[in-house]
DNA sequence: CAGTGGTCTAGACCACACA
DNA sequence: GTGTGGTCTAGACCACTGC
C-alpha cells in the first residue's frame, strides 16, 4: 500500500520508451497488444491505449489496426515550434521593448502580392512597415500587408504605439496558418532598416493566415544578423 | 436513425471551435464545464474531456482546474515541424537524389567544438563532409561531427554510399535534442559545395542530439539558395 | 472548503486491414 | 473471417486551486 498507488499512462510510456532505448524493442519491432500489456501492468486497456496513443503521436511508434503496433524505423519527430510576439520574444531575454511605425498606406496590391494573398480584383490592403527594437538595436522589420475586405476596421486603427501583431492577434480570428523561413541577402532598404550591410545574409520569416479561404494577412519578418530560430524536440 | 450515430469527440471539437470562430465565446470567455456541455452534447463526460484536452495541447483553449476552460487570449499556436531526412524531402518533390561524401577523419575536436559537444579531455569524433543533390543540383552540404565515444562502432561505418544521417537514424537512440536556424553568408568553402556566391546568403541548420547527457552528434546542414523551411499550424 | 478538470476502470461495439 | 486498434459509456475517485 502507497507504493503501487495506480498505475498511470505516464508510468506505461517512460516503461515503453525505456525499452525502446534500451533496445528491447528495437526499430521495426512489433509491440504486444493492448489487452497483453494492459495484463502486465496490472491496469485497464483504455490507460495502455492512452499511452501508445500519445507516443504515436509524438512519431515514436506507428500504430495500425490488425497491423499492430510497431518502433518506428525513422522516427520523423515532430518539433513543436512555439511562435511568439516579437514583444514577448525580445522581454523574454531580458531587453527592453521599443515599437516604431515606418510607413502605412491603403493600396492596391501589385500583382505579385494579390496572387499570393489570392485576393479579388477590387480589394485593397493596408500596407505597414514597422520596426522592432532589442535595447535599442533594430531587431526586426516587419513588412506586412492586411486585407481590408476581412478586416474592415483595420483602417482606423491606430498603430503609432502598437505593432499590429498585437493588434490582429487580439481582434481577428483565423482558420489556418502558413509559415516559412528562409535566408536572403539584404536589399539596400532592408539593410538600411536593419543596421546591416547590403547583401549580408538576413533571417526572414514569412507568414499567411486565413480565416475560412480568406487571407487575412500575410507579412514578411526580416531578423537582425547573428538571429537564430530555436527549438528543442 | 442513421443520422445521429453516436457523438465523436471530433463532432464536439469543431462545434467548440465553430463557436470560438463565431465569436459566439470570443478570445477570454469561460466556457461551460464539461457536465454540462456532455449534457448538452448527449454524450459521456470523457468523451467531452477529450475533445477539450486536445484543444488545449493544440493551444486553442485553456484549462485549470476549479478555474474552468478558458478561449485563449494570444494563440500561441504550436507549429509542428517535420524535420525529414535529405533523402526523403528531395524525393518528396520528385527530384532524383544522390550522395556524394566529401571528407572523412576522425580528429580531436578544436575547443569550440568541444564545449559546444560538451566533450571530455581526451575524447575523439569522427568528421564527415557530405553533399546532397537534387537532380544533380547540389541541395545541402551536411557538416557532422559524431562522437566516437557514445557511437563506439562508427569508425567502421561505411559512409560512401549512404549519408551518416540515415545509418545515425537506425542505429543510435537519442534523447533529446535541439535545433536551430539562421541565415549565414557563404564562406569560399560552403559557396563552392554548394555551387553559389561566396557571401551569399545561406540557409543554415544546426542540429545535436543527445543520449542522456552524452551528445552524440552535431551537424551543420547548408542549404541550397533559396530553400524554404515551410510549415502549417 | 468546494468545484473543476485529470485520470482510471470495466465493459462494449465498431472499423479497418490482413489472411 | 478475425484480430488489432479506435472510440464511447457510466461511474468513480483524486488533485489542484480559487474563493
Amino acid at each position: 500500500m502507497g507504493a503501487d498507488d495506480k498505475t498511470s499512462y505516464r508510468d506505461i510510456k517512460k516503461a515503453i520508451l525505456a525499452r525502446i532505448r534500451d533496445r528491447t524493442w528495437g526499430p521495426g519491432t512489433l509491440l504486444p497488444g493492448e489487452v497483453e500489456l494492459a495484463e502486465e501492468f496490472g491496469c485497464a486497456r483504455a490507460t495502455v491505449n492512452r499511452a501508445m496513443r500519445e507516443l504515436s503521436e509524438e512519431g515514436i511508434i506507428d500504430r495500425k489496426r490488425k497491423a499492430g503496433t510497431r518502433v518506428n524505423l525513422a522516427p520523423v519527430r515532430l518539433a513543436k515550434l512555439a511562435i511568439p510576439l516579437v514583444r514577448a520574444e525580445i522581454e523574454g531575454f531580458g531587453a527592453a521593448y521599443r515599437y516604431a511605425l515606418v510607413h502605412r498606406q491603403v493600396i492596391t496590391p501589385p500583382d505579385g502580392l494579390r496572387d499570393r494573398m489570392r485576393l479579388g480584383a477590387g480589394e485593397k490592403v493596408l500596407h505597414l512597415q514597422c520596426l522592432h527594437y532589442a535595447d535599442d538595436a533594430p531587431f526586426q522589420f516587419e513588412d506586412r500587408w492586411i486585407n481590408i475586405a476581412v478586416v474592415p476596421d483595420v483602417p482606423e486603427a491606430d498603430f503609432s504605439a502598437t505593432g499590429p501583431n498585437e493588434w490582429l492577434v487580439a481582434k481577428v480570428p483565423y482558420t489556418d496558418a502558413e509559415m516559412q523561413f528562409s535566408a536572403i541577402g539584404a536589399t539596400p532598404e532592408i539593410a538600411r532598416h536593419l543596421s546591416v550591410a547590403p547583401g549580408e545574409a538576413v533571417f526572414l520569416g514569412e507568414r499567411a493566415t486565413w480565416l475560412a479561404d480568406r487571407t487575412v494577412t500575410y507579412v514578411r519578418l526580416y531578423f537582425h544578423s547573428g538571429y537564430k530560430l530555436r527549438m528543442t524536440y
